[in-house]
DNA sequence: GATGAATGAGGATTCATTCAT
DNA sequence: TATGAATGAATCCTCATTCAT
């Protein structure tokens, strides 16, 4: 039933196949293209449902953000939006997953062979840098990396967003100080993780010629809190009681 | 201590004592008591308001506190809050301006006159331990310092709370880095505050436990921005490029 | 009980016999005049709830006009307010009354004996120009002929000053068309009346400068329609079918 | 019949029929048929959210109506209402409209090209007989014509209703008297709804026996007012100062 | 009498979600 | 699948009226 029957009136203008070029080849196809289709269109939906999501938590922020709201910026309808997401939790999740595969792509970097060799200050360019874009770019980022403002975020401060950071940094501390155990790597990827939350707002909340200054205050503050942490495997050796 | 808060609203300015020049000796007591009495209720009933609305905020969060609910907390009937503030941002705000002045009398350490003269990180336990366990005691605090999830927050990052540690934060730094501009203050100030924001959570949603361990590491990230700040008037000395 | 203990700290500043002018004579006034002050104060109490009423439903309408709002444009408290009225809608037909007196002592005119012998267009001068000027003077006067918007208005089109204004009217008819069958006066007097009721509000709203023009617009009116009614007895006169 | 009134709020923009052009043949029918059904229903819940609106407003009055009763008495729920109408008030302009167009349906009447050769007392019974039909018919008319009674009115006295009686009848003086200058058609037009907004209500409260008589008086005073306006171009000539 | 705190039902409006077509 | 109508509980807030002091 779900690969029946397409509804009339669209069929003849947009004829399937014609349109998907990845399109291959022989007879048997003909009977895998329609649920190909069928599945692209979908996906199709989906991204457009989180690009309005996108916009309208950047606008309104996490709890105003309505369902609605989204799916009329999608242009379709409500029930429509509902066939992909079970809950507007869903569409923050999907949306929050979505951005986290962005950013990996963004901080390839964090593999470059060469980065473990070169010093912290320059490290921290090449990382904080194209975060900062990152959630220049595109508001809804922060949105969706702070959550709602509700205190389950104290008990699960964990987005996909979240998660994403924190496990690249946790992956570049153990590139950068291979000494340190697991449970301080994790431990200051929390932390570290936390100082962006806590100042990316600002930096996004700047006028923009502000920026910079204070994209440099990051970095100073990552750089005060990581040296001690990647030259002697902790970060206490400043401390002097 | 009845006459401390003004009462919200209008009706604080109609304080029939005030007009009474005749109730000084011993017999007007009785009439001047009454109106105090009645005062005293309003007083009492602001303060109860203002605990329950604690309590729902530190459970649900910003946006999903409702004012019945704060009502209902307060034993009282909608009718009844709407008479001492006119809707739920102005009980956010009073509240946190409670716990701003509170925090006021926590931290009278900060004018400590030996302060200055201490080592910087004994200065971080005094200031940060007791902010610690303010955050901990009532954890209203944290969802009023940090604010509703709208952009607003990102455009107007300021709530009396925030403010007020802003405020404080800068007249520390005076006192121990007198060299700074006063731009430099204000912008280090605003960094950490926002470092604050962003680990407080952190150390609240940690299990007891492991508490004193992120309240280290939270100290570690301020020792390590502020040190370059008061030894040398500027952060920048640890950044080689 | 009602007449005892006057209120500590305003008894010894005012006494009330010194203000009463009517006071007369001899000793058994001294306990006659308690009471009356009492009232005195309750009367000054009364015309000034009345006076802030006036000005609220001159502001917002009849519906639109809160109990609170009139207490407090009086600077009584609400409580006092249902001292004296039962109701909202009492206070509105109290006012109305006022405003009928008030009305009935402008139109006096109506009793000058010379008015029946005079042309009818004289004679509606001397009865429409007080009352515009009575309407625009205190445009609560209009709110409260019209009444509620409710269907109450339909089934009892009788307030108070739409009483006054129909007897007066009535009175005037037997004097001009002695003829008149009383049900005719009657009749007559309702028509003038709905009359001025459609018509004021135009005058009411008009910019300053074009009042003149409505108010002989209303004359005409009244006179297209009276003319016949006191010439012949009918106003079928003009009619022919 | 479908596509006469376009549905309220923004979902009329996006008539799918409208965009698809291939949607003309025979088997397209089926798909077109489907969308139309579907804001087939919409009409007609706003038509029956208008008809319990009349009824509502009916009984109750302006002010004195919620969006709930109305829903209720529509058999929706008040979220559904608000699917069609933002608030009460554009209820009340819609059910307005309605009424007018219904009126002016009612008053084709006033194109009979024979209507300006006849004598006044006709063209009235013409006019105003059916005008009292309607009011009668449905009381909402009349409470809409008169709409709140905020000082709103006063300023803004127009409710599409009023528009359209004001029209129609100035569109008559403008056959009846072609001598008149736009500046009087207009002030007499003003008048005359005036005159009929202040009798009406007469009409609609007095008992079915009444009626007659009062709606001849209504008759008598039009008759009294327009007589001189349309045989000399000036209401002016009965007024002998 | 006066006060102003207290009430609580009720009103307008919203929104996540479901359902018939 | 898509639609958009429908839902109804929940939200904020108001206001006539009462009551303790």
């Amino acid at each position: 039933m779900a690969t029946q029957e397409p509804a009339a009136g669209e069929s003849a203008a947009q004829d399937p196949t014609a349109q998907d070029p990845t399109a291959q080849g022989t007879a048997a196809q003909g009977a895998a293209a329609r649920p190909r289709k069928r599945q692209a269109r979908g996906e199709k939906r989906i991204t457009e449902l989180l690009d309005a999501a996108g916009q309208v938590f950047a606008e309104h922020g996490y709890s105003a953000t309505t369902t609605n709201a989204i799916a009329a910026r999608a242009g379709v309808s409500p029930g429509s939006l509902y066939q992909y997401f079970p809950n507007k939790e869903a569409i923050a999740e999907a949306l929050a997953e979505r951005y986290a595969a962005r950013a990996h792509a963004t901080q390839l970097i964090l593999e470059d062979p060469e980065l473990p060799g070169m010093p912290l200050p320059a490290i921290l360019d090449r990382v904080v840098d194209p975060t900062v874009v990152f959630h220049c770019e595109d508001p809804a980022v922060h949105v969706l990396l702070a959550g709602p403002d509700s205190p389950a975020r104290l008990h699960a401060v964990h987005s996909p967003l979240h998660e994403a950071m924190l496990s690249r940094i946790a992956t570049l501390l153990r590139a950068l100080a291979p000494g340190l155990t697991e449970a301080r790597v994790e431990q200051t990827a929390l932390v570290t993780v936390g100082v962006f939350k806590g100042l990316l707002p600002l930096v996004l909340a700047a006028p923009e010629e502000h920026r910079p200054a204070l994209v440099h205050e990051l970095k100073l503050v990552l750089l005060g809190y990581l040296r001690p942490v990647v030259e002697s495997g902790s970060a206490d050796s400043g401390w002097v009681e």
